[in-house]
DNA sequence: CATGAATGAGTGTTCATTCAT
DNA sequence: TATGAATGAACACTCATTCAT
């Protein structure tokens, strides 16, 4: 649909527009909180003091805005893990950083990653949104290597399979963008410290 | 227990009807793929072979669908999880049984699963689905007096918080009804079973 | 657009339908008076004394219901030209019938010449309008055969392009829609009786 | 002239304004491939390579665009047929004049011939555009005095009613503007030629 | 039990136009 | 002269729901 439009530029579509910016972080709250389908353009409108119809001067559809938001958090997320993954000494080293990064990136974009997580279902069925299954398999073919490599040095345990290990902590750690307070007493950097705690050793006193 | 009643209810509501429970059926597998929202009563109407006015006959309202299907999932859940505790002569025990259950729900009903866990945020601002969150909030106790059982005992680490273990797990373990394939190779029992060891003794080799 | 949706049956579609019917010569009324573009679903509606959503019970897009007033208009149209020139014993015969015919069509068809006459360059952009083109293709085909079977046995004359002589005719005869007024003194035969004079032999006396 | 005017009007407004006429120009073109409604403004500052709000420092509103369009051509139109007919020395002489000057116009303006030939519906419910319909009221009347003087000498057939034969004549001739293409191989004169040798002396070989 | 016609509120989007800079 | 942000009214279309038959 929107891929066959003219794609008439838009004024302020150059990246370094603030009203852009301010609108899609404000889209980016309401979509996170209400969901992509539950919000509304007007509600987006609403909040930022202006007619609805007034956003399209800024961005040529609702989905449009949804995609901007989701492509450049996960084109962040993707170089960041990269470069932990690089700058690993060891496999151990490597997973722990990719955990902390994690929490870090909950903390600092809590609505992209909230709509990331909520909204991946309805995504996998929009057409220009390839990219987001793309880079979610980037994602994860980095953190399948990183467990690998640890299987095979033995530094992990061998009877359990990556993959289910990476889901299993792909779930666990960024499902908790869903109750994580950034500014309640628990930081982000003790979630992190909890969750590699679990994750190294188990729950079992030895 | 039905004809007894106040309110009188429409004809079909009687709890034996067989076209009732065929609809719920149908719903709770649109819901849970396309989601609540994004399911019109039309495309289960459709699905069901008549027409969207005509599923009033039997519901009086898309709402009412669905807290029938998560009151019914919810109810059996935790009195799922009081039999298993209550059985259970050990916190590992015990800990383990709910796990193992849980895998087993998301394998039997899939849908209902997805459906509370992909709508959770939408039902807490829903009237009429307090009982969504007070039976959460039952599980959430049954589940973290286990822990804190556990810990008191000295069967489970004493620098791990139990309120968080618990969230970690419970996301680890019922975001897999996502991925998991109830006609796949891995079956849900040998999934709880990795889902355990990881839990048990964590990922480092010793 | 249109052509990749579900198209789910719209529950009045069948064929039989008498409210269709009514919607449908309503639309074409005012479709052929201001334009299609510039004709509102609402303004259907209100002609039609409903809501204007309450239209989409009954077809699934404004487009769909030109697509329909139109394809039944060629239709007939093209059905009928086959069956006036399959009758006639000769070319002069066929023609005089073929120009007869087409002001009985735009005495009794008002709407949809009109319709067909204003709306065409905007339906050669439009997917799912193919039909139209192919059937004035058609219709230009058997017009433009009777024209050179006359040049061949010599009724009609050499230095006349057949070709060109199709447009100036039917640009000349069904433009007269615009100005034809169904209830007036001149009637439809006596138009066409006129417009066969001049065809035949010119405007100037001998 | 335009200085000394009464209301003072935008900038660029003076007649001999070169940018002006190129937006113009722009215009027409567009109005008349697209259709007056169906142009947006946007579309014509797209192709002049400005902002749609900045039309507006040229023109105070889309309406007078297409206004200032119509009425120069049709000023133009009609100076050009009074000429025609002065200079004329019989009613043949005059009528072929008009005709063989009508597809020079719409080989010269054909923006212009096309956006009068399709838009005059709309235009007849504008005010402002009563200037359209005073000079085609000129016009038919220039045309049908020479069709009555030539009945009255005996030059053109007494069994052909006036009126209509100007109806049926404008409407071959205007026509063509929606499928003459000036670049083609069948040029504007032959095309006149054939347009009187039909005219004149009818499809029928002697 | 089901149909078929309708409601009414709402949804994303378009577009001519205005105006401070 | 032109920009860029905004207006405000309108538009085609959706959908949960109602109800007479």
């Amino acid at each position: 649909m929107s891929s066959t439009k003219k794609a008439r530029k838009r004024p302020g579509s150059g990246a370094g527009s603030a009203r852009r910016a301010e609108l899609l972080e404000i889209a980016a709250q309401l979509f996170a909180t209400r969901g992509y389908a539950q919000t509304t353009v007007r509600d987006i409108a609403d909040e930022a003091g202006i007619l609805s119809g007034s956003l399209y001067h800024h961005f040529s559809s609702k989905e449009t805005m949804l995609e901007e938001i989701l492509r450049s958090f996960m084109d962040g997320l993707l170089e960041r893990f990269q470069e932990i993954v690089a700058g690993a000494a060891a496999p151990r080293e490597a997973l722990d950083g990719l955990v902390r990064y994690s929490f870090t990136a909950i903390h600092e974009q809590q609505a992209a990653v909230s709509l990331y997580q909520n909204e991946i279902a309805l995504l996998s069925r929009l057409p220009d949104f390839g990219f987001v299954e793309e880079s979610s398999r980037r994602v994860e073919s980095i953190w399948i290597a990183v467990l690998e490599e640890g299987r095979r040095t033995g530094d992990f345990r061998e009877d359990l399979e990556p993959s289910l290990v990476y889901r299993f902590l792909r779930d666990a750690v960024w499902s908790s963008v869903r109750w994580y307070n950034p500014e309640g007493t628990m930081r982000h950097d003790a979630l992190a410290e909890q969750c590699l705690l679990l994750l190294h050793t188990g729950l079992l006193a030895d």
